[in-house]
DNA sequence: AAAAAATATCTAGCAACGACAGCTTTATGT
DNA sequence: ACATAAAGCTGTCGTTGCTAGATATTTTTT
């Protein structure tokens, strides 16, 4: 079985490749400039390689955008760490979401602005995204009534001011000052 | 001048129609399917004659969209009569706000989240967006410190709110709850 | 009233898109 | 060595946004 193992490991070498060289495209021309022929020729494959591994486009942008779920959530947990204060931990992890959001934009629209067919709040929720949206009930802290909804609510200002901010609908300056505004308002 | 004048008229009238036409595609179809060439075919006309009422396709979204602030403007306004007590006010105008980008999704679409090319926050600003601003300003009450900042963080909210619900991220049910949750947390 | 200029509109086409059917090459098992 | 199966490519379909060039219509000038 040592062939065919090589063969799978080099199916899912390429499968990292596509992904990979995706991400990089759209980073450097933007998601619109992430044709199927474009990631073709980048990758020197036929275009039709790429629908032996995914369905289509959009299964593309949702293999990138899991990725992003679990970098997202590892920020998220990583920001706790060294914080004095239930109001510290909201505010770090708060700042940690908005420089992913930033930082990774490109990923960040993949995982939430385009359609990408992945299923939300379900059962088939993939495990990243789980773990992510976990860590922002945990930042909430300890007080138990609504917390859910408290924490989906606060998603979605986080949410609506990444990509407000980002399409230049809100201007980049006083991201502090919101910054600010927002944790006092959840805390 | 009587002749032009009417040529002007029938020009105007066919900007009207290519507008309405373009918003009850989206609506029936989702923007997607507005294409030049069908919208061409509904209004019977070729599809060049679009370039020459607009610059490009997202123009004419642009163009729709500026309809849409002006009647959320008008939305926001109009909830806040016979509403007691500051509160209120705030509750009504978040209410009326996530009201409007449930009942005319497609339009808050094009507001909101298509590329338009309208300017945000600075000189040419349409006027209609800039109304619909000023009322969540008001919204917020007389409490003067970081007006701007708060109208903005409450803005984002209420936008994340309506994108994720609407985009199935969150789940639609609970949209009282969260509500509850976001007038608490800004009044 | 005829000729010239300007305007309006259409036909046809470009380059690029996502997606797929079917053929050809390559590798596998006997 | 040979039949078979898997993998990948060429070519094509139907669309997309957008535009150049041709044509018809109206307006202005002579």
């Amino acid at each position: 079985m040592s062939i065919s193992e090589r063969k799978e490991r080099q199916r899912a070498e390429r499968y990292e490749l596509i992904l990979s060289t995706a991400c990089e495209l759209a980073e450097a021309e933007g998601w619109d400039s992430v044709t199927t022929r474009r990631l073709a020729a980048l990758i020197d494959y036929s275009q039709p390689v790429l629908y032996s591994h995914f369905k289509g486009k959009a299964e593309i942008v949702g293999a990138v955008a899991i990725r992003g779920f679990e970098e997202l959530a590892e920020r998220l947990k990583i920001s706790k760490v060294g914080a004095a204060g239930q109001t510290n931990i909201l505010r770090n992890v708060c700042a940690a979401y908005l420089d992913f959001a930033r930082s990774r934009s490109v990923i960040y629209e993949a995982m939430f602005v385009l359609p990408t067919g992945l299923k939300f709040a379900s059962e088939e929720t993939p495990a990243a995204l789980q773990a992510a949206f976990a860590e922002l009930v945990a930042a909430l802290g300890p007080k138990r009534d609504m917390l859910a909804m408290k924490a989906e609510v606060l998603w979605s200002a986080l949410h609506g001011l990444a990509v407000l901010v980002q399409s230049e609908r809100i201007p980049a300056t006083g991201a502090e000052a919101r910054l600010n505004v927002l944790v006092k308002a959840f805390s």
